[in-house]
Formats: C-alpha cells, sequence, structure tokens
RNA sequence: GGCGCCGUCGCCAAGCGGUAAGGCAGAGGUCUGCAAAACCUCGAUCCCCGGUUCAAAUCCGGGCGGCGCCUCCA
C-alpha cells in the first residue's frame, strides 16, 4: 500500500522491512483525564491503519500504544485530587480501555506505562547510551539533550532552527538549560513528586524519552517500521524521540512517520477552556452510538481536519443505519442459483474497497466502494435477481471490509441489547400480525407506536416484520 | 515573524491534467392497509482573478477566507 511519510512529505511504497510483520509504534494517551473524541480521531484511524495491514494487505502486526502515566499533568492531577500517582492515573486507563471497547478498537499487541520499572530501566540505559555518545549534558540534577550535537536535528519538523520565533512563544520550562532548544531527558526530583533512581540519578523521566525507549525496548532493532500520532506530536515530540533514539542507536528510528490530523468542533480546535470537548460517555449521554462516533471519525480522510458537529454525527448514524439496514435485507434471501455476474460485480468491490485502502487509507472512497455496492444489490433484491448464494457472496464481502472498518460488526452488537427486551418486542410483532390479519389496523398501528415510543422501529416485508433500534 | 495545510451540491465528503464518486437531508414517483425500508428520477463546473495546456477542481502566479504548528496537546 501508498502512505504518506512525513518524513519525506511524500507517499511512498509501504511494506515491512522484513517483509512480515509490521513493527508500530502508537502515541497514545497521557492519562491525566479520560481521553477525548479528537484523541480518538487519532486512535480510530490508527486502528484502521492497523486493521488494513493485517486484514486487507496480508501482514502481521506488532503495534505498541503507551500510557504516558508520568508527566507534569499526571502528579499535578494526582496531587490535587490527593492520590497516589499510579492510583490516579489507573482510572484514566480503564477509561481510555472503555471507550476504545465502545469504539470497536482492536487491542494492540503492548500498551506500556511509562512508570513500569521495565520502561523507566530502558529510559535509563538509553540515557547512558545519549551520554556515552557526547550528547547530553546535566544541569541543577536534571539531564539535558544537547541538540547542537546532533547534526540533523529537526529533520522531521522541518522547522527553521535560526529563525526560531518572533511571535511565539519560548520554552516555558522552568529547569536550567544551555540552549533553549535543548529538552530534558530526565528531570531531578522536587519535593512531593515522585522519583526514581535505574543509575542516571534520582528523578523522573521526560515527556520525550518515554516513547522512544518503550518503542525500541518492545519493537526491537531500529528502525521500526510505522510510527503514528497526531499531527500537534511532530515538533517537539517526534522530532526529539528521533534525536533520542539515533543519537543512542546511531541507527535511523523509524521509516514512515503517519499522522492524523486534528478534530474540530464547529470549526474551532478543541480545548478545556472554549468548553467544546467532548468524551465518548458525553456523546453516548445524548444518546448518540458510539458506532456513529466511529463511522464519523473513519468517514473522512485522516490527513484533513475534520469537523466535528451534531449534525454530521446524526448523518454519520443515517449513513451507518443504511449499510446494517442492507445487511438485515440480505438475510431475508433465500433461494435461487448463484448469478456469475453478481459475483463479479462483488469481486468488483472488493478490488475498489482494497485500492482505496491502498491509496494512503482513503477510507472515505472504500466507503464509497461499498454504498455503490448496496445500490447494486438492493436492486437486485428488487427485481428478484439475488439469490441466496449471492448474498452469502455479498454478506462475505461486508465481512472482510468490515474487518478492517470494524463499524458495522460494532453497530450490530449495539443493536443486540435493545431497550425493550427481544422476547416483548417479537410478541408484540405477533399480536401485530394478528391484528394486521383481521385488518385490525388501528390495533396494528398502536402496538407499532407504541414500540416506537420505547425506542423500537418495525419494518413489514413480504418475508416477516424485523425490528431495529431507533 | 517563520513553516505548513485547506476552501468541491443545503450539510458531510472523494477527486492527484482528460471533461465532477459516495453519504445525509430535500422534491416527485413505484411499492405498502398505513408507515418504514428499497428502487427510479431531480442537484454543483469545483472561493475569486489571471496564466500554462488541445484539455484544469486538479499545474503556476496573485488575491480573499478558514485552520494548524513554531509552547503542554491526539
Amino acid at each position: 500500500m501508498r502512505l504518506y511519510n512525513t518524513l519525506t512529505r511524500q507517499q511512498e511504497e509501504f511494506a515491512p522491512a522484513d517483509a512480515r510483520t509490521v513493527r508500530m509504534y502508537a502515541c497514545g494517551l497521557t492519562v491525566y483525564a479520560r481521553g477525548h473524541i479528537g484523541n480518538f480521531r487519532t486512535f480510530v484511524c490508527v486502528d484502521v491503519l492497523r486493521r488494513a495491514l493485517k486484514y486487507a494487505f496480508g501482514w502481521q502486526v506488532h503495534e505498541v500504544m503507551n500510557f504516558t502515566d508520568v508527566d507534569d499533568r499526571t502528579i499535578a492531577g494526582a496531587e490535587k485530587a490527593g492520590q497516589p500517582l499510579r492510583e490516579y492515573t489507573d482510572q484514566f486507563i480503564e477509561a481510555y480501555r472503555d471507550d476504545a471497547r465502545a469504539l470497536g478498537l482492536e487491542s494492540v499487541e503492548d500498551n506500556p506505562r511509562a512508570t513500569d520499572e521495565d520502561n523507566l530501566r530502558a529510559m535509563a540505559d538509553m540515557i547512558k547510551a545519549l551520554d556515552q555518545r557526547g550528547h547530553t549534558y546535566r544541569s541543577d540534577g536534571s539531564i539535558y539533550f544537547k541538540i547542537s550535537t546532533l547534526p540533523g536535528y529537526g529533520g522531521l519538523s522541518r522547522i527553521d532552527q535560526s529563525g526560531i520565533m518572533a511571535g511565539a512563544r519560548v520554552d516555558s520550562d522552568n529547569y536550567t538549560k544551555e540552549d533553549a532548544r535543548d529538552f530534558v531527558l530526565w528531570k531531578a526530583t522536587k519535593p512531593g513528586e515522585p522519583t526514581w533512581d535505574f543509575g542516571t540519578g534520582p528523578g523522573r523521566p521526560g515527556w520525550h524519552i518515554e516513547c522512544s525507549a518503550m518503542a525500541l525496548r518492545l519493537l526491537g532493532q531500529p528502525p521500526i517500521d510505522i510510527h503514528a500520532g497526531g499531527v500537534d506530536l511532530i515538533f517537539p515530540h517526534h522530532e526529539n524521540e528521533i534525536a533520542q533514539a539515533e543519537g543512542a542507536t546511531g541507527k535511523p528510528f523509524v521509516r514512515f512517520w503517519f499522522h492524523v490530523e486534528h478534530l474540530l468542533v464547529d470549526d474551532q480546535k478543541m480545548s478545556k477552556s472554549l468548553g467544546n470537548t467532548y468524551t465518548v460517555p458525553d456523546l453516548a449521554a445524548r444518546g448518540y452510538r458510539p458506532s456513529a462516533v466511529r463511522y464519523l471519525l473513519m468517514s473522512g480522510h485522516y490527513r484533513k481536519q475534520l469537523n466535528f458537529t451534531f449534525a454530521s454525527l446524526v448523518q454519520a448514524e443515517e449513513s451507518l443505519r443504511r449499510l446494517t439496514d442492507f445487511l438485515a435485507r440480505l438475510g431475508t434471501v433465500s433461494g435461487g442459483d448463484a448469478h456469475p455476474e453478481m459475483a463479479a460485480r462483488v469481486e468488483e468491490a472488493a478490488t475498489a474497497f482494497k485500492n482505496a485502502l491502498a491509496d494512503d487509507l482513503n477510507t472515505a472512497a472504500a466507503l464509497a466502494a461499498l454504498f455503490d455496492l448496496v445500490r447494486a444489490v438492493n436492486s437486485a433484491i428488487d427485481a428478484g435477481d439475488l439469490s441466496a448464494p449471492d448474498a452469502k457472496v455479498v454478506s462475505d464481502c461486508f465481512a472482510r471490509a468490515d474487518q478492517v472498518l470494524g463499524v458495522i460488526g460494532l453497530r450490530q452488537q449495539e443493536e443486540a441489547t435493545p431497550p425493550v427486551p427481544a422476547s416483548e418486542i417479537e410478541e408484540l410483532i405477533d399480536a401485530r400480525q394478528a391484528a394486521r390479519r383481521r385488518r385490525d389496523f388501528s390495533e396494528a398501528d398502536r402496538i407499532r407506536q407504541d414500540l416506537a415510543g420505547r425506542g423500537i422501529l418495525l419494518e413489514d416485508s413480504a418475508s416477516g416484520t424485523r425490528w431495529k433500534r431507533k
């Protein structure tokens, strides 16, 4: 598949270096608060990438997504809550797992926490390696990376190093640095803050070292195949990760950098101060399904800003409904012989779907291929030209597509737990059918309206009545 | 001040030089006891102005508008 590589600023043909297993790292959540849907846009896009690599292109995947559970914000939050750091961050990791499940994120191979001892040790070891190669200095008990010792610094973000700012704010970190661009690897212990010592002196890790060290500890020798994250991380976080990993190993760190653009809300950046951050539970409380959120988050190209509005969420809901209604309808087809031309049409759609994914993960175009097939097959059903064997071919195609999209199955799971017990719905449908048979339509309509009031919609067709959630 | 992205039908959104995908919403029709679903029909020349080309939404130049990064941030 072709992927846009931030490092080269162009699309390149991607394959794992060993032609078998994609080794990828994604920057996860800093667990000082519940992740919002902007965070989850990145995670959903990375999930779709992961699934595409596995299910559409047949590679194995070893993905690492971390939890940053020690930094200024987590420490401040824990202190304010009067909880130990670990206990404080635990609750947000749990929340992440709940939301990830709700959004159908596949679990990844490794979810390291920065404060796990193995990881802290790996960070300390990397700092020691940097020290030996002359990339560090100490100041007030903290250890810094000396950018001037690494000539290639800045290659990812392509930031002009000479003319840094006039209008931009300078690093407000209140540690002492030799050069404003230098960044901290290991922060000296401050009163009341958690502290560790694995051979580099007491203190805690800087933000950037966490990812470099965990990526290489869990994925092995650099370069790794893919490193993913939100665009805001390009500088300084990813730039510094490169500096650390390459400074410590002398080898290239990452082959492909995959960056997801931001989610906006009402055309504005999401931020706490604007009060426009939403979490998955926030949206659920307003009656929106997580499946619709997932659909919305992956309906646009990952490298383009996506503007979140409730109107677009409703549209996502309806679009998804069309897919699930279609699959339900497929299930009612019975009898007949296979039509080769239908198999060919399905094959055409499957190819278009895969080609779209191969084109830098063009999910919008991939969905269009599916909707084209929906219309073609619906027409065939209307014309009585679709057999049960045909329907099987079609539904298999959708099942394969949904391995990558992960949204139809999610929706179907949500449908499986209706607000009214399924047995009661079935009884009411039977009662309504009896009423219809005796042409007591007012009673039939009453039952239908009663169920609608309780969130269940009925649809009559030649093959019987089906129900679905509103 | 520097770097970069974006501007396509009412809304969302593909398009990467060859004559505008798809979805939602809407209108009319078919089907239906009614409804729903489904199908059919109906919609844009692509922010503006120049230029290059046989041919531009797609390339170049200039505007206008929106956004991001340069600072913690997905």
